[in-house]
DNA sequence: AATCAAACGAGAATCATTCTCAACCTAGCC
DNA sequence: GGCTAGGTTGAGAATGATTCTCGTTTGATT
């Protein structure tokens, strides 16, 4: 499917593959500069495009606009607060239970999936109740 | 939860409510731009960003960069080919039936969610399969 | 009407990402 | 070896969506 990677691609993978989580692509490419592989932010992009077509890398935006990559063979799925924009992963993924009706799937061919729930973490919850509370004692 | 809306929120959240699909926030801005409710570049965001954080309104991020935004009362999700990067919307939302184990969420409380998979659309698997046979029929 | 705080918007600033293009490999061939 | 064609690289410039700044406006309250 997927062509033979090259030997950048390869290394690119590889260094996503150490670094726990999720990396920006600046931060992959500070990385690797300091690694015996330097590379150029130009080839980190192009390549991290390139990787994200054949379905092997994912990509996620954080609510602050980050781009976070990280390999597809993580299924990793997580909870975001919406408010502070903290974001949690999540034990483990209950999207591969689900049966896709092939009727609504039509030819395609999924790869792999994002899932994420947006909600509001504990501490906003507080922080917003007791926010509620101090406007309701001053009319 | 949410606070009462502004005047101006509540026109952005019916902008974007009437318009079909997801819309980019330049995009949106220039739709209410030639309506009788104009208002500022910096107010759209503004707003948009605020509505996120109330969890009203849902951002995602096409392969190609553009951020696109819903209400997220729509609980449409996505099939978005990693080639070609066309996406189409999936009929109706399977993960309304799963359970999130209470312990996973640890207080966390989910408002919405977003799930989206990713691969290859019919048109760009056959014509990955015919790139295959040439490179095979040109030794 | 006077006062004040909050909301607005034009334009500047930011910053991740993409583009450009000259230099540089690599493989195949003479 | 020397040569060419084709693809890859990376420094720096360009892009463009989003955010910030800050003087102005609005609107509520007294």
């Amino acid at each position: 499917m997927s062509p033979k990677l090259s030997a950048r691609q390869q290394q690119l993978l590889a260094a996503l593959r150490t670094t726990a989580g999720e990396v920006s692509g600046q931060d992959l490419h500070a990385h690797l500069r300091q690694s015996n592989t330097p590379m150029g932010l130009a080839t980190v992009y192009r390549h991290l495009r390139q990787l994200q077509q054949w379905g092997l890398v994912r990509c996620r935006h954080l609510p602050s606009g980050e781009a976070l990559f990280a390999p597809t063979e993580r299924d990793d799925h997580h909870l975001t607060c919406v408010d502070c924009g903290t974001t949690r992963p999540l034990g483990h993924c209950p999207v591969q239970a689900l049966e896709l009706p092939g009727s609504a799937l039509d030819g395609f061919l999924p790869l792999f999936h994002t899932l994420e729930f947006f909600g509001l973490c504990a501490a906003c919850q507080q922080r917003q109740g007791r926010a509620a509370e101090d406007n309701a004692a001053r009319p």
